[in-house]
DNA sequence: ACGTGTTGTAACAAGAAGTGTTACGATCGG
DNA sequence: CCGATCGTAACACTTCTTGTTACAACACGT
C-alpha cells in the first residue's frame, strides 16, 4: 500500500461530480461519494478540502449542503488535482548528508537534484494532458460495447 | 521521510565505484562505499545486492573481496538502476474495489491505469537519458571552480 | 428559533515501507 | 586455519496512508 492512491481518489470523485452535475445534480454529499469510491466519507472530506483550498471545488455546510465543481470539468487538468494534493517528489536525496570529504558525496546533490526535477517536470507534463473531461469521457466511453 | 531515497543511494554508490575504479581500485568494500554515503555497510549491501541480481555489478566473498562494475559506466543509465531497484508504480488505484454499480466505478480504473502508465513512460525517458558517467561528470565538474 | 443534516477536524488504530542497527552464518584468500 | 567480507535475518524506529469513531460548528427549512 506503499504507493499513493489519493490521485486515484480525488480524480474519480471530481469525474463522479461532473457526471452528476451534467445529470442536473450540482451539489453532492461526502457520503454519495464515497458509495462510489466504496470508501469512508471522511477520506473525501480529506480529499475534496485539499482540492477546495486550490480553488478546484466548493463546499457549503448545513442542511442539503455538498460540494459543487467550480469550474467546468474540462477545465481541470489531472495536473491541477496532483498538485492541489500537495505532490511530493518522486525521488528523495539522501536521508542524512554524505560524507563531503569524499569527491561525490560533495558535489552529487545538485546533479541528482537536477535529474529528479526533470523527472518530474516530465510527469507534469503528462499528467497536464488530462482533463477530468476526458477522463470521463474515456470512463463512459469503455462500457457503451456490451 | 516518505519518498524514495534509494536511488539516490544507488546511483551515488555507482558512481563513487566509477570514480574508484577510473583511480585503479576495481574492487570496493560495502564498508568504503557506506562512508561516502555516512550510512551503515548493510544499506549499502541490500541496494547493491538489487543491483547485482540485475546484473550491473558483481559482488565476491571472503578475504580481499568487495564490489566491481560489470560495464562502464557511461553504459549504466539511471534507468536501468532504477528498474533494478524495484521500480514502484508512481500512483496506485482505489486501495479496494470501487462501486461498480456506479458507471464511474466501474470504467474508470483502466482510464487510469493508461494515464499512470504514461507518466511512468515519461518518468523513464527521463531517467533514461542519463548514465552513471553523466553524473559523476556532472558532479566533479561542479567542483572544479573554487 | 429549533431540529436536522452535513461539513470540518481531531484522535486513534492498523498496516506498509524505508532506514538503520546488531548479529551471525557462509565463503574465500592467504 | 584465520581473518575479512559478504549475505541475510531480526528488530526498532519513524513516517505515511487508509480507515474509523466522535463531536463541534454550521446553515437551511419549517
Amino acid at each position: 500500500m506503499a504507493a499513493n492512491s489519493r490521485l486515484t481518489t480525488a480524480v474519480h470523485a471530481l469525474a463522479w461530480m461532473a457526471l452528476a452535475s451534467r445529470r442536473g445534480r450540482e451539489v453532492m454529499t461526502s457520503e454519495e461519494i464515497a458509495a462510489s469510491l466504496a470508501t469512508n466519507p471522511v477520506i473525501v472530506r480529506r480529499s475534496l478540502g485539499e482540492l477546495r483550498a486550490a480553488g478546484l471545488v466548493v463546499s457549503r455546510r448545513g442542511a442539503g449542503a455538498g460540494w459543487s465543481l467550480t469550474r467546468e470539468p474540462a477545465a481541470i487538468t489531472v495536473l491541477e488535482v496532483h498538485e492541489a494534493l500537495g505532490a511530493e517528489p518522486l525521488f528523495a536525496l539522501h536521508p542524512g548528508t554524505p560524507n563531503l570529504e569524499c569527491p561525490v558525496g560533495q558535489g552529487i546533490r545538485p546533479v541528482l537534484t537536477e535529474v529528479y526535477a526533470a523527472a518530474d517536470a516530465a510527469v507534469r507534463r503528462e499528467l497536464a494532458g488530462h482533463t477530468i473531461a476526458d477522463v470521463l469521457a474515456q470512463t463512459l466511453a469503455s462500457q457503451e460495447t456490451p
